[in-house]
DNA sequence: AGCACGCCGACT
DNA sequence: GTCGGCGTGCTC
């Protein structure tokens, strides 16, 4: 009977349908619809792109099935108008599918991960010449050819390459080494067994505007086989990238978290370099982890998974086999780290004299020097001396940051800025303290005491606009100077003389009030220190701090990561955080305070009961205002993930469609960070 | 999300 | 007597 139905008395004919999620964006609406596929449409497949009336509009849609039959009467069924040019692979589908349900987003959002850039006139786009260079910036220091491996290295790759020959349960496995230990050599030598196979090769990096240099090493050892895929491309160009490799044209993809979702066919190795950092999740719906993403990927296509780091997440060293690389390539020891309290300071800056002494010995012996302070802006805090007036965001609860050049209080949460005033609006009074220090200031103040000695900013402002390389350029180019910023300064970048490397107030991303603070911090001191020491005339790491027996920077001063990573699991099964439990987090965000957390409780209600009994939900529970808005959040911590999931997706579908919810805007986060 | 259909106040 | 408010519901 299959493919066959009875439409009428002695007349049976062929029907092909197709089962049609069109592309919106509303989480109330979800198909998929049928479509009756017209003669001359019959070989439309999964995957295809088509546009078809819907509702009296047209609409593009993805077939995510075909079928010979619809629950519809067929002469309920529309046509579609027309298939696109370009269809996607049939298992990219069902990985956008799968992406939708476990971050509890709609199919539409799913599917959009894995489609090309589409005009909004339904056209795949193209570049303007069709050669549109992806790159631009091909890098220094890179060899063209393989490298001699060391003997860690080469065994790493060794089992790598038996994992994409099929390694079973050591599929998964964790690269872990030491800035400089060589782990792009292991992965660009694991690439190239992976293509003598057929296979092809996934390679995560993080913001690709931070690690020019990984991206410039894969394209200089493979060409053209390399596409490279982010956002700072034009549509056209990123079109173009995507069609070579679906074509086959191209067998490697080099890109951000987004890279995840490319169309590399015969899949033997993804990589994900740097594994532990933040980028890998999505802050948008569906608010997917790109290293989740990979792993599915991988084992779907009995792909080598290999995560690089040299701070993994307990998470990978946990679960996944380890591979050593111990010690850097060029046989230097790590840096030594030493922590200045801060507590018995009593310097009035942001700068212990310990610290400005070492900068000044630094630059006696002509080498360069990184500092990093991870608060953007001249002050953090403004308030008024005599009523004590603090100048606050207007549609945020965060006070304003000063921004001395630029002249303006800015709000670093939604953007938002005012002229500095001149007196406080309160009481009148002229004098206006600025408590704190964040980089502009500190710029002023280095320079002010190392001069003439050069100090370059790297920030997010003082980067504006694709300043990124010129900055650093002028820093590579200077001999003797300090590079000074936020988390920026610690990612991608390589100068051989740099022997200091500093923190100021490391605690910093430790007084955030979440269980991943410690990991966090840990990661960020140890990244720092990896910069400092990689010349001939090696390196000195030093930290400020108030907490120098916190576990993550005593770890990090004592270049532990396997001490650090143990007892980090240790409390974490305490606690049951993850990896021992999963979290889902829901948010709820209104205009009126009352709306948010009438729903919150409302949908609080309703998940109790969704839930399984080995799930625990917390809250509701006010978050700071955003925007103008007023949020609560709701937690689950559940040690089944699938039931966990199942429970909030199905929660929330349910209450897209329910009047007393509609008061709140709603996002779900499946493994917050 | 759009866009229709469907019942109650101020206009030619 | 009509135009129009957006509440509710549907889109293959």
């Amino acid at each position: 009977v299959i493919g066959v139905s009875v439409v009428a008395p002695n007349v049976a004919r062929v029907m092909a349908i197709a089962r049609v999620e069109p592309l919106t964006t509303a989480r109330a609406l979800r198909g998929p619809f049928d479509y009756l596929l017209p003669r001359g449409m019959e070989e439309v497949e999964v995957g295809a792109v088509l546009r078809v009336p819907f509702g009296g509009r047209r609409m593009l849609g993805v077939v995510v099935e075909i079928a010979d039959r619809s629950e519809l009467d067929a002469e309920r069924l529309a046509q579609p108008i027309a298939a696109l040019e370009s269809g996607v692979p049939a298992e990219l589908v069902r990985l956008g599918l799968w992406t939708a349900r476990e971050y509890c987003s709609t199919p539409a959002r799913g599917l959009r991960l894995v489609l090309p850039p589409i005009t909004p006139g339904g056209r795949l786009r193209r570049s303007r010449n069709g050669t549109d260079d992806p790159g631009a910036d091909i890098e220094v220091g890179a060899s063209a050819r393989p490298v001699h491996l060391s003997g860690a290295q080469d065994s790493a790759v060794e089992a790598i390459v038996r994992a994409v020959d099929g390694g079973g349960a050591e599929r998964e496995l964790l690269l872990h080494g030491v800035t400089g230990s060589g782990k792009t050599e292991v992965y660009l030598a694991a690439a190239t067994a992976a293509l003598e196979r057929g296979r092809g090769a996934i390679v995560l990096v993080p913001e690709i505007a931070l690690t020019p240099q990984t991206v410039g090493r894969f394209r200089r050892r493979f060409g053209d086989t390399v596409a490279l895929l982010h956002s700072q491309m034009s549509p056209g160009a990123r079109a173009d990238e995507w069609r070579r490799l679906r074509d086959g044209a191209a067998r490697v993809c080099v890109g951000p978290r987004s890279a995840a979702f490319a169309p590399v066919s015969d899949l033997g190795l993804v990589v994900i370099d740097e594994e532990h950092d933040p980028s890998y999740k999505q802050e948008g719906d569906p608010r997917y982890d790109a290293r989740r993403i990979a792993a599915r990927r991988a084992a779907e296509a009995g792909a080598a998974l290999v995560a690089g780091s040299a701070t993994p997440r307990p998470e990978s060293w946990l679960a996944m086999r380890r591979l050593e690389l111990p010690s850097r390539v060029d046989g230097r020891r790590l840096p030594p780290v030493e922590l200045v309290d801060m507590r018995a300071s009593r310097s009035p800056g942001p700068l212990a004299p310990r610290t400005l002494e070492a900068l000044r010995e630094t630059a006696g012996l002509g080498g360069k020097a990184i500092v990093l302070l991870n608060r953007r802006g001249w002050a953090p805090f403004l308030c008024c001396r005599s009523c004590g007036r603090a100048f606050e965001c207007p549609r945020c609860d965060v006070s304003l940051v000063l921004h001395r050049r630029a002249e303006r209080l800015t709000c670093h949460h939604c953007g938002h800025a005012e002229e500095v005033p001149n007196a406080c609006p309160e009481c009148g009074s002229v004098t206006l303290a600025r408590q704190g220090a964040g980089t502009e200031r500190l710029e002023a103040e280095l320079a002010g005491a190392l001069e003439p000695l050069p100090v370059f900013r790297f920030d997010s402002d003082s980067a504006a606009g694709g300043a990124h390389g010129a900055i650093l350029t002028r820093f590579e180019q200077a001999g003797p100077g300090v590079l000074l910023g936020t988390q920026m300064v610690a990612k991608g970048h390589d100068f051989p003389d740099v022997m200091l490397s500093v923190v100021l107030d490391a605690d910093a991303t430790l007084r955030f009030p979440d269980f991943r603070a410690e990991e966090r911090t840990f990661a960020l001191v140890s990244q720092l220190a990896g910069r400092s020491g990689r010349g001939e005339r090696g390196g000195r790491v030093i930290v400020q701090t108030l907490s120098p027996e916190a576990p993550s920077i005593a770890a990090a001063a004592r270049h532990d990561a396997a001490g650090f990573l143990a007892g980090e699991l240790r409390r974490r099964k305490e606690l049951g955080y993850p990896p021992f439990s999963h979290l889902i987090r829901i948010g709820l965000a209104a205009a009126e305070r009352g709306d948010a957390l009438g729903v919150a409780r409302r949908l609080a209600e309703a998940l109790d009961a969704a839930l399984p009994a080995d799930s625990e939900l917390l809250g509701p529970a006010p978050l700071f205002r955003l925007r103008g808005r007023h949020r609560q959040q709701l937690l689950v911590k559940s040690l089944d993930r699938g039931a966990g999931i199942a429970a909030v997706r199905d929660t929330v579908e349910r209450a897209a469609h329910e009047r007393a919810l509609r008061g709140a805007a709603l996002s779900v986060d499946v493994d917050p960070q």
